[in-house]
DNA sequence: TGAGGTATTGACCGGCCGGCCAGTCAGTTA
DNA sequence: TAACTGACTGGCCGGCCGGTCAATACCTCA
């Protein structure tokens, strides 16, 4: 169903440095996602990983050293990935942004615990994330732009907002999900993602000229 | 500009049980919000309400006690302000969505810790807030489903969603906002908040009949 | 005025925290 | 084979953690 970082890798056999680092990204990866790099003890992590505490130290020099390796390496993936979609499209139209939105959305489905990594980053004010992606919002930015000096797209708002706009609502859908399932009445990923690409993209068409 | 409960409150010149516990809650309030409960602790909420940490566990028993009473007082607040809101307004259409929508972005604006505080929850998890605001979609929910029987919003979307939709724009934006600061070209508070609302409120307008 | 209750204090507890360090062990190079 | 490097270990450190408790200061009301 999804990328789970927090489950066991292979047993280690031999001695293999970058085998061992992985290892203890992936278990610092969920343990911080779940709960939080202040509740997450050094401790924890190596049980998880099945490497003693000082190894950690040695690979990565402090807890600080070590969240900051976890957040580069998810952050790189979800980077690559972005980008490649943002570049393989080729013209800026409706369909395109559909997609892009799609993918958006199912990136972040399909990968909770970097939605949680973000979402803490944020809180305490980490400054790395923003700055990395915003290479991605300026692309996307660019697109829309594109599209409103083709016609497709209304062009009295600013493209930046366009993006943050359904940037923010697939994010926070997954990041509070836990908080909207008890709203009465709340559907599914996908209805909820239907429904706001209907609004969404109706509500971004030009306007008549009347 | 905003609400600080995080700055000093008037000096204890006599014995005030009551003034006591809302000294506690407001440093607490203040520093949960912006370091998250488990990188706070109890000696330094003691020393920012300048009261000595076990008077702390006497009004609130732990630092759970204390954390569940910081999230009782400060949604109690947020819930009733939303509330007396959507219950004056009285005719469901377009006019009194927009309202509804810039009086949730301003009352998030000008209430910055609240925001992070249910930013923490809903990382930890804690159903308690969710529960509570429920009651609050539901109003507004019923609000949408009103103007889609009067014609006045499309009626092809799920009106919970529709809510979401807003909620999710408006949290996102200042949950992330030293996120979005990076951005390149982006903009102000209402600058965005304008943007939104051409783009939501056309999205949901009904669609033609052709 | 004095008795009772509670707000408030400061000393103290066991336990866990991140980090450090001396030392061991495996693989590589000469 | 001998010297060397770096992965890896276990034990220890000072310090901070949340929490407890007996003693005290103050208010209230009989």
């Amino acid at each position: 169903m999804n990328t789970t970082p927090a489950t066991d890798s292979p047993a280690p056999q031999t001695r293999d440095a970058e085998a061992t680092r992985a290892r203890i990204l992936d278990a610092a990866l969920g343990l911080f996602a779940e709960r939080g790099v202040a509740d997450v003890s050094m401790r924890a992590i190596a049980e998880r990983s099945e490497v003693t505490k000082s190894l950690i130290h040695h690979h990565f020099g402090s807890k600080e050293g070590l969240w900051d390796a976890v957040k580069e390496h998810a952050f790189a993936r979800y980077a690559d990935e972005q980008r490649a979609e943002l570049e393989r499209a080729e013209v800026a139209d409706a369909e395109l942004l559909r997609n892009g939105v799609v993918n958006f959305f199912r990136f972040l489905q399909q990968n909770p615990w970097v939605v949680r990594l973000f979402a803490w980053a944020h809180l305490e004010g980490d400054p790395s994330c923003g700055r990395s992606d915003a290479e991605l919002v300026r692309l996307g930015a660019e697109r829309i732009r594109q599209g409103q000096q083709a016609g497709v797209f209304r062009d009295d708002v600013n493209p930046v907002n366009v993006v943050t706009h359904f940037v923010n609502v697939c994010t926070h859908w997954f990041e509070a999900r836990t908080h909207h399932a008890q709203w009465d009445g709340i559907g599914s990923d996908d209805e909820f993602l239907d429904d706001f690409l209907k609004v969404f993209l109706d509500g971004l068409a030009p306007r008549k000229t009347d």
